[in-house]
DNA sequence: GTCCTAGGTGTAAACGTTTACAAGTCAGTT
DNA sequence: AACTGACTTGTAAACGTTTACACCTAGGAC
């Protein structure tokens, strides 16, 4: 017995001593059978591109080291309708999920296939059959950007959307228009994209040969906004003196852009830390006590780094000297 | 019974309806106690940092998929010694183990480690008890950067070396002395670093303060690469101009630095392959039967990828146009 | 009609733990 | 010396599958 219970402390250190000699280790499949605990935890994603998924499987694995638990992860390679086969496969071998659902719909086409293991959901558009949702404050981070332009005095601003059905490009795109026409401004019709460089690039084209230029461009996401700050310096336009290009996402080739580029920051690492706390409470608690408190109901904050392509005077890269 | 054996077809149809309505799925850790197979796969990597790390995930992922297995991945926050605790609190919920060790002392130091389970080395100094090692041609990498630098003309070159110890550091290191060697040249003393863009930064500097300066700098990652061209520039030192710069990993940001820098570009994707297939054979293989052959022996090639940094007329930045 | 065979079905053991419980030991108290 | 109590130790059932095996049924051959 690795526990701790009612026996002898010194035939306990004998027991262990001998486990040492002979090489044994429990049987990791023996124990989650009779425990019905597996102390490990899946992760479920819907692909595993970008900055996102790497920085939040890094915060998690913290969390679950600290937490003596170990992290099954997967991606979602087609259809949504496949989480209902992960979580078929993961059934016995894990104890919670965590899963991310960036897509409007997901209340619709989830809502039939939770409720076996705890779950929390990852920037879904909210919680379903009482799994909690820990979210990115998207519409707040598009604000502070509109915020920033104004007070830059741009006030001709144009959004570059993200793919249609992903919530927190939906998201981004009302924080916007909400801001902008809050601040008494006349609200353009976004330009449409799909989170690609290349729609980037090519929405970037399609301002340039306007004859009514936008003064500054929010892109949804930062790929895009690199896309954008390309196809704009090829065409001539300067940037920020002729128009200033903000993005999402704060990935790490922003710093490096020519001019670098203003991004609103997500806090990815307090996403996961949150998101596994609540799992950590849910798995742990006992039959009959109450499911734990959802973590925070209102979104994480962001936060705005300002850099070059929307401010000249903003502070150069941080050398390397003091980075990191 | 979910496989195949000797029932009537109309009678499985029947269970597999039955258990369709009732919502029933097998339990994984009963299952793996009985068969001995979790269908899982361990994967331990020594820090979740840097590009090759969310690369590897995601190749192993769709071999994951592929081959129906899941993936269990975790970091060694701590000593090499971890590894043998990680490989315990994996026993019997793992059937293979993909196991990254860049150290030199790898082999010393793991040796009474691993028989556990079938393991698969990736970047380690060579096969241990069996269990193959994937590796990258780190050396053959470095040959192509001074292969490169002699095809333009520069003759003296100098090395800004990874950390000591790590294997893949030195082997680059390796690679750059003998070519340099082979082609009749002088050899330089390497600067020393440890892959961070500070320590690229410093050796920037060095260099740029020097009355005698090498006309061409490896380094070992690019991340020092990175470090190394924002000092240099810092300095008034024109890239390539009066140096040229190369760097190792072909990380994203290099596409975005100015000017865009030379990188040698590893096989991370067929790595993960090579290592994934082997495993999977390795699991499968009847008592009886032999391991599987190694997965080739020789080390991966690397991929030269010329920019900016090291050649003036190398072709801009692919557009996005293009790109992807 | 009996026997044999082939194909299908039900039963029970086993996988390696945990946990509850019964049984055992020993010292201290009356 | 016997009883009580506090500890410790051994035993057995249970977790949810798989698999081997014995059993049963039906159909064909002699």
């Amino acid at each position: 017995m690795n526990g701790s219970s009612l026996v002898k402390s010194e035939s306990r250190e004998a027991v262990l001593r001998a486990a040492q000699q002979l090489n044994y280790v429990p049987h990791a499949a023996a124990r989650a059978l009779i425990t019905g605990r597996s102390r490990t935890i899946a992760v479920v994603l819907p692909d595993m591109h970008g900055e996102f998924f790497s920085e939040l499987i890094r915060e998690l694995d913290q969390c679950a080291h600290a937490h003596g638990q170990n992290l099954l992860v997967t991606s979602l390679h087609g259809d949504l309708a496949e989480v209902k086969q992960v979580l078929g496969l993961i059934h016995g071998q894990v104890d919670g999920v965590i899963l991310m659902v960036p897509f409007n719909d997901a209340r619709a086409r989830l809502a039939p296939l939770l409720m076996t293991v705890p779950t929390v959901l990852l920037n879904a558009p909210g919680p379903i059959n009482g799994c909690p949702a820990v979210t990115v404050d998207n519409a707040g981070g598009a604000r502070q950007v509109v915020r920033h332009f104004l007070s830059m005095g741009y006030r001709n601003m144009v959004h570059i959307a993200g793919p249609s059905g992903n919530f927190d490009a939906s998201e981004r795109a009302r924080g916007f228009r909400a801001a902008v026409k809050e601040a008494g401004l006349p609200v353009n019709r976004d330009i449409p994209g799909d989170y690609s460089e290349r729609a980037g690039y090519l929405a970037g084209q399609l301002i340039a040969s306007r004859s009514k230029r936008p003064r500054a461009i929010f892109a949804a996401n930062d790929n895009m906004a690199v896309g954008c700050l390309e196809a704009l310096t090829e065409a001539g336009v300067r940037v920020p003196e002729d128009i200033a290009v903000a993005g999402f996402d704060d990935i790490p080739i922003v710093r490096f852009t020519q001019p670098p580029l203003t991004s609103v920051h997500p806090p990815i690492a307090q996403q996961g830390v949150e998101a596994f706390e609540w799992l950590v409470k849910a798995v742990n608690r006992k039959p009959g006590e109450p499911p734990p408190s959802g973590p925070r109901e209102r979104p994480l904050p962001t936060t705005l780094i300002v850099r070059g392509s929307t401010d000249r005077r903003a502070p150069a890269r941080p050398s390397a000297q003091t980075d990191r």
